[in-house]
RNA sequence: GGGCGCGUAGCUCAAUGGCAGAGCAGUGGCCUUUUAAGCCAUUGGUUGAGAGUUCGAAUCUCUCCGCGCUCACCA
């Protein structure tokens, strides 16, 4: 049983006299004619038509949920919400009674589901309005919706609303964060209109969507900390997935040449304001192309979704105004960590060169000494580089040793063919001329092993089935992995990745007894 | 995991060692065009949990729980 507070009790009081009146709390169907947007748009075609002679009536049964009343003695205001926007009903004793309007005064609370029948017009103010004939309940809302209009009186002046603010509440009661704050709503639709049109992009350039196993016998394609399960028959522990990567890649083995999939990744990482354990990543494999062809692929693609959900390729990021109109800004990861730290990472080719480097130039910005020489790099790139990368820019041509699946540029074994998308700051994607070569591809992982074997946590187990499917001939090709949730944080001005997250990570909640 | 901060009524917030409060919501009443409705009255608290200090704790101390920011981690 739950602790049920003071306002729940009394709801439950007036579910308990709805019963012995014999009226149904939560009917099983609704008669719905019309949504609300639908009654408005009809009643303000049959004012066009008065205007011209011809009188009409507009008759509809509306359902949605009560989101504010105003009871006035012999007449009644409400606002009830829908799927497409809010509505206002008018009730008075004229047309309902006088008992029936008392019943919908005192049964009647916020939070409720009802449907109005009714006819359209038009109050003193001008608002259209439903002039309600008959109404029923549809579900009781037992509990208050969490929520409430603050009016605060500052030496006269009226300042603030107050709708539900606590981040906890809003991410662990998403239910009722949506009820009550129809912009999160938005966001959410938002979130869809991306997802569908990244499809919409991807298939029309003759990319195949597929599904790749989530719970598979060893992971890879990322450096991540994984979540381990177990299979109880098999009896084998399984991983979730940290990435599609290799599970892609071995569909060109099999001759298909375009594929993609969108879908969750799991990572047992920190979270973060960019970081959940569970996350949508998209990537897609294409034969035939090299990085720049990506490149070229992914800015299209960002613009094409930020035109299909905003209407333009402009946002506005938080202080940014970011355009992620094509070309984007190209920089070369050399050329941009010299511009922004002063330090040339080609002329110090050892991890021990170039960290003596670092400490001669930044005494108070120095990496781990341990590490390798492109973690120093990567350090260089978070420490200096990022920051600077406000506007979509592509970072091109990385470290090979921090990026054991890409192709080395041809004449330079310490670089790679690879690029990240960069907006207001943060990764968005990343991508390369992906490693087809199945001795190089062996020897990489090899190496990797090596250069972590005192970090138990980041070396990944090797994959003797990618490699043996890689033996069978992998065609050159191009990949690419993005963060969904970061390009609807951009494309939606959210800040945080739980906001574009329907149900963020969060601590198990503790019930009472 | 480290650092900093927060947790008070359904919601948004006051009260900084001395009677736990306000607005809105709720409840009762008045009100036939309101929309932040208005007016009158009124209910509502394990101050996140537990322990300690004190004559006295929402306030100070400790432990725990949850959340936020941040650092670390994160191809």
């Amino acid at each position: 049983m739950p602790d049920y507070n003071s306002l729940e009790k009394i709801r439950l009081q007036k579910l308990e006299e709805l019963r012995t009146e014999g009226v149904e709390a939560y009917p099983t169907r609704a008669e719905r004619t019309h949504t609300s947007a639908q009654a408005i748009a009809e009643f303000e075609a049959a004012e066009k038509d008065a205007s011209t002679g011809s009188a009409r009536e507009v008759r509809a049964t509306l359902a949605g949920r009560i989101r504010a009343m105003r009871s006035m003695g012999k007449l009644s205001f409400a606002h009830i919400e829908d799927g497409s926007g809010k509505i206002q009903l008018f009730l008075r004793v004229n047309e309902v009674g006088k008992e029936r309007l008392a019943f919908f005064d005192k049964m009647f609370d916020i939070g409720d589901f009802i449907q109005a029948t009714g006819v359209m017009m038009r109050t003193k103010t001008g608002e259209a309005t439903l002039q309600v004939l008959d109404f029923k309940l549809l579900a009781k809302s037992v509990s208050p919706l969490p929520a409430d209009k603050d009016v605060k009186q500052d030496d006269g002046t009226v300042i603030r609303y107050a709708a539900l603010e606590d981040p906890e509440l809003r991410a662990r009661q998403r239910y009722a964060d949506l009820a009550v704050n129809p912009e999160v709503r938005d966001t959410f639709r938002k979130r869809a209109t991306i997802v569908k049109a990244l499809r919409e992009f991807l298939d029309s350039h003759d990319f195949l969507e597929v599904e790749t196993p989530i719970l598979q016998p060893l992971y890879g394609g990322a450096a991540a900390r994984p979540f381990i399960t177990h299979h109880n028959e098999l009896e084998q522990d399984m991983y979730l997935r940290i990435s599609f990567e290799l599970y892609l890649k071995r569909l060109l083995v099999g001759n298909l040449e375009r594929v993609y999939e969108i879908g969750r990744d799991f990572r047992n990482e920190g979270v973060s304001f960019k970081h959940n354990p569970e996350f949508t990543q998209l990537e897609f494999y294409w034969a035939y192309a090299d990085y720049l062809k990506v490149m070229e692929l992914t800015e299209r693609m960002v613009a094409f979704v930020a035109e299909k959900v905003n209407g333009t390729t402009k946002v506005t990021y938080g202080k940014y105004e970011l355009d992620f109109k094509p070309p984007w800004r190209r920089v070369e990861m050399r050329q941009g960590i010299l511009d922004t730290s002063g330090i040339d990472i080609a002329e110090h080719k050892t991890a021990d060169d170039l960290f003596q480097a670092i400490r001669a130039k930044h005494p108070n910005k120095t990496p781990d000494p341990k590490v390798t020489r492109g973690k120093m790099i990567d350090f260089l790139l978070g420490e200096f580089l990022e920051p600077t990368l406000i506007q979509p820019t592509f970072l091109y041509n990385y470290p090979r040793d921090i990026s054991p699946l890409a192709k080395s540029m041809p004449g330079d074994p310490l670089t790679v063919e690879r690029f990240e998308g960069y907006a207001a700051g943060f990764e968005l994607c990343n991508a390369f001329t992906e490693l087809n070569d199945p001795l190089d591809q062996e020897q990489r992982f090899l190496d990797m092993g090596r250069d972590y074997t005192d970090d138990e946590e980041e070396k990944n187990p090797l994959d003797e089935d990618y490699l043996r499917a890689m033996r069978y001939g992998m065609p050159p090709n191009g990949g690419f992995g993005m963060g969904v949730d970061r390009l609807v944080m951009l494309l939606t001005n959210k800040h945080s990745i739980r906001e574009v997250l329907l149900f963020p990570a969060l601590r198990k909640e503790e019930f009472g007894e």
